[in-house]
DNA sequence: ACGACTGTTGACACATAATGTCAGGAGGCC
DNA sequence: GGCCTCCTGACATTATGTGTCAACAGTCGT
């Protein structure tokens, strides 16, 4: 039996039953007990929930696969559309992502909605008028999520150019361009910069935390005052 | 990446697109042509439904009935992002709409998805440069759902006043404005209709029979080439 | 606190599977 | 016919998977 095949195996065990021993996998796959130890291990570090505690055995989480999901035509309309403007607006990665999205709520959805989710017609035609980007957002993302510090030069409105080093908080949609939303430690204070006038942007390696007054929903109160 | 990824992965790209090349698969997932040969063969004797066909592509199959798996970081923020530019953009009857498939989609993962949902750093502020609307999307919506005509005075770019009678066929999400792809019946072709520049709109009880060459369909494939 | 049970990890030698390259064949499409 | 694509075989090379042995750590019942 091919490793691809035995991974695959080994999840529908789990399905199947609550607890299971990893002496039990091998002896059902007929493979070694420490061969089903790393299977398990890649199959956790592929995303699968599984949990194991020593003394019990293994158990499948839940959270694996999608359940079925139920949505009105409304619902469908504006899932659709969401997702056809991430697909046409955001960097590829994004996009691509975002197309998985329809992928995968077709599948689950019944077959009367995922023919109105098909035929739905609201679109978001490629528009040309963007600005050309001059930082991969998919980085800036990253560098987010991972709360790293970057710095750039930016050219303002009057093309004055500074350089900046920020914390990043978050990217913002804004029509034709993208804004990244920032504490700058330049002015001390909350700063959004147009992604197309970013340049030479580096990652640092520097991290910083979330303080009270610099978070994004700091941001986002402050804006809406 | 290992190879049992690469077999998910290729199922998910086959579950995206209609058609894909070998050759495609080959460049994305960063192997030979000949590699995407034997994994595609193993799909198949693993009982995929994929069909190949020489001097086209592989297409999968309706009736593989295996769940997809769940939703991953990056597609769950290509879900949010797009359910709040919905939000901010679209009309109040679609934005709320938006709102509960947060909500939904909310029940069905599991907690550190739901967390990261909660914590996705892209937003979408409210715009304030939209041009108000003159007519109400969501009429032109149930219109285009009925395949009901619709009639408008409408004002262009010269500010010249035409009355236009027109089968709605789709809305076109422009960054600010939102149009309305249409077949128009004065000028006997497709047209689009900025929102913000119509007045006086009344659906009529005529309905229309999509007609070979006066779909949305075709109007996407003119516009592709 | 103890012992039995089970998961987790590392090391190492060995076997096997995966991969790229090259070549050729067969079938769809215009 | 020419072009594109899927499909298959062979072969050298490399990467990966595997079993065995060993030690450690967490759980559970007593």
């Amino acid at each position: 039996m091919r490793r691809a095949d035995r991974l695959f195996e080994i999840i529908q065990i789990l399905r199947r039953r609550k607890l299971v021993r990893a002496r039990d996998l091998a002896e059902k796959l007929e493979v070694s007990e420490r061969t089903i130890y790393r299977d398990v291990s890649d199959l956790m570090a592929s995303g699968v929930p599984i949990d194991g505690e020593a003394g019990v055995g293994y158990i499948l989480r839940e959270g694996f696969d999608l359940p079925p999901l139920m949505f009105n035509e409304q619902e469908i309309e504006a899932l659709v559309l969401g997702v056809r403007i991430v697909e046409t607006w955001a960097d590829e990665k994004l996009a691509e992502a975002a197309g998985n999205v329809i992928a995968k709520v077709e599948t689950v959805i019944p077959e009367r909605l995922r023919q109105h989710m098909a035929e739905t017609a609201l679109i978001a035609p490629a528009n040309h008028w963007t600005e050309p980007m001059t930082v991969d957002p998919s980085v800036l993302r990253e560098a987010v999520r991972k709360r790293q510090k970057v710095r750039f030069d930016y050219r303002d409105g009057e093309d004055r150019a500074t350089r900046r080093s920020v914390r990043p908080l978050g990217l913002a949609f804004y029509g034709p361009v993208w804004l990244l939303v920032s504490w700058c430690e330049l002015r001390d204070d909350f700063r959004s910069f147009r992604l197309d006038r970013i340049a030479d942007m580096t990652v640092l390696n520097e991290t910083f935390r979330p303080e009270p007054g610099k978070t994004i929903q700091d941001f986002l109160k402050r804006d809406a005052e």
